[in-house]
DNA sequence: TATTGGCACTCAGGGAGTAAGAGTGCTAAC
DNA sequence: GTTAGCACTCTTACTCCCTGAGTGCCAATA
């Protein structure tokens, strides 16, 4: 068991090393924060959290860097978080005006949260959770091609172009139309798969195929575990803090730019209420993050998270500023989609 | 006036320059190429060449770099474009294929675009253009607010939420739903503006001026001079050939993540026919573009382009490939928007 | 006049060697 | 348990020097 002044020693080795960027020694220790002992003491300490695993030194005579571990223990035990300075809660409530556009508000959101951090910020597009139809709409585009456009209570709107084989004369797609959405109107999403299997069962073998057609495409966008979508800003961040990674950011970056996985990967972290959660360097098994920290939270109603959003950066980041900027975005982020 | 010796040494130059990333020197000039001169006579061109600002010498003892003078005088008598590989070939068919969805195509699009170049591709939304209205619909969500979407007869939709100020009726909304799709249904986008307010002037007060609310913000959406969307990939290549922009990487991926300067500049290039155009590092007068080059073309119907597609990579890249890549490109969105 | 061979000159880049500085671990004393 | 002291280890930065690539210029040549 380390004791308290070691674990003392760990938290000034993290901070200083995120704000200087260098390794750090005993006797810049003692400088710098007012340890009460010799730098000897120091380094005693040092050595007991090296035989643990969580601090190391890059070579025989440097300083000591944070391990992945080290960092890990630094956030578990991390209490008190940074507030957000005042021209940064202004940013935000000049932010929260006037926005109604879904991608407008993720879009503005996204870069606030890579401004805030100076990292890389993501947002997943919220899923529809459990929101309700508002209406559906059918438009025939072209000659066998036809549009479904899903309107959702919460006013995000789905809509898929489909190519269904053979032309359909526009009333019967109107007739169709009405159908559906006296159908669906109101129902929760959730259900709208069985609600239209049984539309389908009570109407012609061609009509029920048309339906088909144009439902369930719609609907894998829809269904819950399958929000595909990200928008991500800040990756010039990235090439700023180059030099924490290993000359890797290409990897990084190429990760960075295959959404699918970053999906997988957030969507693997749990985030309940409001806390944070993180993946710190080679807790990540993703190649190319090895050396990245992913951290999320999920925002949506105050009832159910219906998406996350967070940031990437150096293992080196400043944890505590990041994870109260995280916060502070998803919170505005679930006041703004709840209404 | 310069010889036609001395402009195939500057075409060697830069091919040689662009291959190897070194500066090239006369003698090396007259191992690769066949010129039948010795490398005196090389010499004096150089001098010739430099004289005319088309090349520069980075040091006393180096070799030469073209200057971006020399990049477009080379470009601009750049006749012979390369040809795209068969397997390039075979990835854009795989691409032509079942892809219906405009983000989809656009996607994977700028995403091939980027592979096949090695450098950031960009893809500037289609605007509607010279497209018709194929529908209107109208839909509150919530009190106070609506939903208004519009579908072109290219399968695109517009959409907008917009907040009423007062609260309106659903039966209300729905009639004049009805009003303004028969007015609107089959008129060309660019005289949807002059409808709405011949139509307006027709109703009360109120309603006229819950039409113009809804009606206006997605005008100035879908108004052609105002495309305001940009997809952009393959960031990670900037990274790769980081050493040919001067360390200066952060502001040029800064810049990048600037759509509205992107749309801006690029807006600003002409684009006829399926000519590329382009902007050689100075050319650019964005801050951050300096050691850039962006090619762009047009894309769109036959008659007309409605958007433009294109890269952004080093002035240093091998212009003729990318100028094949992006024409290919063009053509394949073209063809699969045009349908 | 255009081309060529020859020559002196310049300069970036790459070792090798060296000195300084930071940091460590260990031991003995407090 | 803490501290002072000391010998030892590396990294980093600097300097010096050399080599090689490349140039410009000049006089000779076709």
């Amino acid at each position: 068991m380390i004791s308290e002044r070691s674990f003392e020693v760990l938290r000034a080795i993290v901070q200083d090393y995120v704000s200087t960027r260098e390794p750090v020694g005993s006797k810049a220790l003692i400088e710098r924060h007012a340890f009460g002992v010799s730098s000897a003491t120091i380094r005693n300490d040092m050595a007991l959290l090296e035989e643990e695993g969580l601090i190391h030194a890059p070579h025989t005579s440097a300083g000591r860097v944070p391990t992945d571990l080290g960092y890990r223990l630094f956030v578990d035990r991390l209490n008190e978080l940074k507030q957000l300075s005042a021209a940064e809660r202004q940013a935000m409530e000049t932010l929260l005006t006037d926005t109604v556009d879904l991608d407008e508000i993720l879009g503005r959101s996204v870069r606030l949260l890579s401004r805030l951090t100076n990292q890389v910020a993501m947002i997943q597009y919220p899923t529809l959770g459990g929101a309700r139809v508002r209406s559906v709409e059918l438009v025939s585009v072209g000659d066998s091609r036809a549009i479904i456009i899903l309107v959702s209570d919460n006013g995000r709107i789905q809509q898929h172009v489909q190519d269904l084989g053979s032309s359909i004369e526009p009333d019967e797609l109107a007739k169709l139309r009405n159908l559906l959405d006296s159908k669906l109107r109101g129902a929760a999403l959730a259900d709208v798969s069985k609600l239209t299997v049984d539309l389908g069962s009570s109407l012609s073998p061609e009509h029920s195929r048309v339906l088909t057609a144009l439902v369930l495409p719609l609907l894998e966008l829809v269904d819950s575990n399958r929000q595909d979508k990200l928008m991500v800003a800040g990756t010039a961040n990235l090439v700023r803090s180059e030099g924490d990674f290993g000359g890797n950011i290409t990897s990084l970056l190429d990760a960075i730019e295959e959404h699918v996985v970053l999906l997988r990967l957030i969507s693997d972290m749990e985030a309940d209420g409001d806390a944070v959660s993180l993946r710190i360097g080679s807790e990540n098994q993703i190649e190319g993050l090895s050396s990245a920290s992913v951290l999320v939270t999920g925002y949506g109603s105050q009832t159910q998270n219906v998406a996350k959003v967070g940031v990437i950066g150096p293992t080196r980041m400043d944890y505590s500023s990041n994870i109260a900027a995280i916060r502070a975005i998803a919170r505005y982020l679930s006041k703004s989609l709840g209404a």
